[in-house]
DNA sequence: CCGTCTTAGGTAAACGTTTACCTAAATGCA
DNA sequence: TGCATTTAGGTAAACGTTTACCTAAGACGG
């Protein structure tokens, strides 16, 4: 009975398919053909249409699925791609597969170069093996973080990166995403979704920062890092303590300073600390603190390294290029990304809103190297 | 006849829900409850049959389109919402509504500071707009920026910025697309889609740099910038001559280097310059530019400014936070993306992939500042 | 000549929303 | 009482794919 009708079907089918196909040869395809060279999103279905085929047969050959294809359809519907310029709608394709080919990234602040480096190495090898990424900031904000997750989570990320931070995450709202998850220099709590930890042996690193300094023969050194409840600070200090013992030196509660990594901290807690004590030498936990205590150095008039050696830590790219402050050509970088996206997005409410023809002026800035 | 016909579908449906409704009050909606609660993607449809309504319901009270809406059963339904910790699937909602709110924002050149803030300015002015952004890389390569450009259309962005490059933007993909762009700084074809142009008067920046330099008394002054070729390196160049027109100075060709905007090129150039001829300042048309150049002087034995003067262009946040080449940790940065990336999706392919816990060595690097 | 494979492709459901349109019941008003 | 209006919510199609399963026709062996 039900190949019975199917059969019926299949030939009611096949005889609208060949007047279909018939009128399109009469020009009306020829129509199709120019309509969709135009422009405008061509779906499966047109080249289907345009090639006598279903929009099944069309995926199975796109996604090389086609044992079972003919080799003239095939070509003619790789021609029509071509022809057509043809990109398969990600959205649908990962509504239906529940996967995106999409990462996540979050990092506390995009602006630590230390992060900017990571950034762009996440993308780059996710980019070389078919997926791309999605960078979020999270300004070492809780609640900024778990609105980053569960951003992500609705737009079907196939997995999170979550970089260094001083927060730890929201276990309950990871562990109800279920999405595969790797984390760096971070305390994360042991979900099955966790993919992998990576970490960097703090302890050592700042062990080896002050052991360098000591061997220089300082015995006052100061000792700068992030949030000092984190884990990701104390087990720094706690290699800062072991290069001390070891050598046999005391440590001096008054000469740490912790709070967070970036140079406007380095900057505050040198002043606070040469306000407080004295010392020859810092061991600062990101290279980002150690820019920030440069400065506050050579405010008082402290020549770095003779009066004061300063260590940073990351190895950011920029570490190399630290000369001078540098005279320059001002331009209000971060009002140029507001008005840029203002005008975007009062484009997308309303498509006839004023075009905006900005032209930002620049100004001088002088410092040292001039 | 229509009308009798919904009718007792209505009936009938109403018979339906009410016998489920009383199913559910006998147990099962406890079940259903405790099992959505677990996790697992709660879906509208699921709300809706925990509240006894439609899935359409759901969504108008989702949507605020809840005029017609009672009062109780809102209340119910996002009570649900509440408890179960729903978030609407974007994809599904992307893919019939046709917007995603997400920005794409295309750079040549994430490390390059100034697009580092760029691009977080652009991030926070379309959060607080309700958008996301995704970020892409192009490296300056226009194979790459046209990959990324089909890869924002098929995700389905709303709107794309395009920031400084040397390239010209393939004008015909963009035309194609049909997504609203901005432009920053960049020569662009004009589009019905392109939003704005957000530039900045190059030309009078250079100006300004030469001028300032010229009254400080150089005559001879190098000019470093991107691509010679493009038009945003023509533009200074422009700048660069008026200043020494209306100083009455002339332009020496062999002060001339052009390239590229990274802090690479800054220092073969200077190299460059310096092997070919003598100069008392430097006008360099980025502030990586100049960082470079910088490292290119100190390797020669030249003080800044004393030897030679330096102008940067930019403004970018570390630009005053120059001091000295920095002592530090090294930790291999690129490395651990790479293996975060890797992990991840060795993961996703393979669930039962065995976790990996790495733990990178950092390793102590000398510089001048210990 | 019949049954079984193979080839080539079709069918239809599914993914999770949104939305235009519909309807049943209650209310209001003359 | 009868009709129109409002209130509250339901129906079903649509978005563009993917995929498990089905089928028609031809080839082939016995």
């Amino acid at each position: 009975m039900r190949r019975g009708v199917a059969g019926a079907v299949g030939l009611l089918q096949d005889t609208i398919r060949a007047s279909r196909v018939a009128m399109f040869d009469g020009g009306c395809r020829q129509a199709m053909l120019v309509e969709l060279r135009g422009n405008v999103a061509t779906t499966i279905k047109d080249i289907a249409q345009l090639a006598g085929v279903t929009a099944a047969t069309v995926s199975k050959v796109l996604n090389r699925k086609d044992q079972s294809i003919s080799e003239p359809t095939r070509d003619r519907i790789w021609a029509l791609v071509k022809e057509l310029n043809y990109t398969p709608n990600s959205i649908a394709r990962s509504l239906i597969t529940r996967s995106s080919r999409v990462i996540g990234v979050i990092v506390p602040d995009i602006l630590n170069a230390y992060f900017t480096e990571l950034v762009r190495a996440c993308d780059q090898a996710a980019r070389e093996r078919g997926y791309s990424t999605i960078l979020c900031n999270s300004d070492s904000d809780p609640q900024k973080e778990a609105a980053h997750l569960t951003f992500l989570a609705s737009h079907g990320v196939d997995g999170i990166v979550l970089a260094a931070s001083d927060l730890i995450p929201d276990a309950q709202l990871l562990d109800r995403l279920r999405i595969p998850l790797v984390s760096m220099d971070r305390e994360v709590p042991d979900l099955d979704c966790l993919a992998a930890r990576i970490d960097t042996d703090y302890e050592q690193g700042a062990f080896l920062s002050a052991r360098h300094l000591i061997e220089a023969g300082h015995t006052r050194i100061a000792f700068v890092s992030g949030n000092p409840l984190a884990s990701n600070t104390r087990i720094r200090r706690a290699g800062f303590e072991r290069a001390h013992r070891e050598a046999g030196l005391p440590v001096d509660a008054e000469l740490i300073e912790c709070g967070a990594f970036n140079h406007r901290f380095g900057l505050l807690a040198t002043r606070t600390l040469l306000d407080r004590t004295s010392f020859s030498a810092m061991s600062c936990m990101s290279d980002m603190l150690a820019m920030g205590a440069t400065v506050a150095l050579r405010e008082r008039g402290l020549a770095v390294p003779d009066d004061c050696a300063v260590m940073g830590f990351d190895n950011i790219y920029i570490a190399p290029l630290l000369v001078r402050p540098l005279s320059t050509i001002e331009r209000r970088i971060s009002q140029a990304g507001y008005l840029a996206i203002g005008a975007l997005i009062d484009f997308l409410d309303d498509q006839t809103h004023p075009r905006r023809m900005v032209l930002m002026e620049p100004t001088v800035v002088q410092r040292e190297t001039t």
